[in-house]
DNA sequence: GTGGTCTAGACCACT
DNA sequence: GTGGTCTAGACCACT
């Protein structure tokens, strides 16, 4: 599994973690009842503290990503209604913070619109290869 | 000056004072070379703590939004070019992180143009009305 | 013999097959006397863990439930008086932690009988029809 | 604040503090905004590690019961309509689990109710007493 | 092997 | 002072 993070990243590290997985989840990476590293697996591989990558996984359990059992490890939500809902609320409230403070500012919706379709055509780095 | 901090953003109180100044700067709401509160005065105001505000105009001097003159105190700095590049590389940034994740989990690219219009088309309960 | 595991449950696989068992047992579905599948068994049927079935058949038999004759498997215990006392005190036990906190928060009482009615009057997914 | 954790219960400290400040704030006992014990005060009142004051109250603000600012502390939520619904489901789903067991294994519905009435009307050691 | 809880202690940002 | 994050390490229940 390719996670990785980032030390200049502002956000914590269990939240970067949370981040790799439900996007990883939500773009079908991950399939359903798939198995994820244990979590002293992905602590060692990722040379974090167990209790950080533990946390990390309570959240995504919480959120409906992951399902887990003690004894038998994490695994993939097959059903990502709500958590594909709750990740489009999450966009949605990003956008409104940054939308709202940038026209206050005087940057005009076109501007934003040709930023956003920049970014969304261009290939990501990380992003799927199309065929 | 009208400035409202919400104590249940999880954004610390100094950075929604940044927020805040920057924006009336930025959308011309303050005039260059304008007085802002004293410290102490805002710091009376809004019942918070001084070291809170003073933190907040040290980051907005930083930032080119504000100098200060010993003594006398903090003044809009009319020469906003600087910040302004700034303000867009910012919502760039904002944007990036954002949009890039939403594809990646298969929201597409219509429906967050879809969403920056009705935000950007709405009034906003805070926006200035233009006569 | 009819033993659903759920593993989204939060409740250990070991615990959720007790309880499957002891309420065929006390309600009649399960006869005095009569064997219930060996360990190797239900482990194959049911795709689990021996060890897990071993620890819900021992806790069984603690309570009374079953007994066994060794090499020869476990049997309904007939005389259930006693595993019939103690399911009660569980109930009630449950019940008290249950409707004490919900009587604190200003639960009324009225209310509680009425989700009870409800639940008990409904067919219930699993439940045993009557002739 | 009266709070005590009970070692024989089975529930881990976290959740007997989470249950306990609930009940206290849905029954009125802690005012709305009212501040609550910091982390580190609590920890010290109840001779319990700070982190794990610190993992009962991040559940608590999840469920709408608290909110918090870092620097600040942990304040009651003024708006509990949520948390009082979410109460209502989670004794519901209790009340389901136990009253199918007890239906299924013959217990009678007027035998639960009658349980119910006897908790529901007894004193309860830490119950408010009415004038 | 798996996850869950808890302690102890450090360090950081914020007020 | 406040909470948040992270590490380290122990111990437990479950599979």
């Amino acid at each position: 599994m390719l996670l990785t993070i980032n030390l200049r990243d502002k956000r914590p590290i269990y939240k970067q973690i949370v981040g790799g997985i439900k996007d990883m989840v939500l773009s079908g990476e991950l399939k359903p009842d798939e198995q994820i590293p244990s979590v002293r697996q992905l602590a060692t591989d990722m040379n974090i503290n167990p209790n950080t990558i533990a946390k990390a996984y309570a959240e995504l359990e919480r959120s409906d990503i992951l399902y887990s059992a003690a004894g038998r490890g994490f695994f993939v939500n097959p059903d990502l209604a709500k958590a594909y809902r709750a990740k489009e609320e999450e966009v949605k409230k990003t956008l409104i913070l940054c939308v709202e403070s940038a026209k206050k500012c005087g940057i005009k919706k076109e501007r934003i619109i040709e930023i956003i379709e920049e970014i969304y055509d261009r290939d990501g780095s990380q992003a799927e290869t199309e065929p």
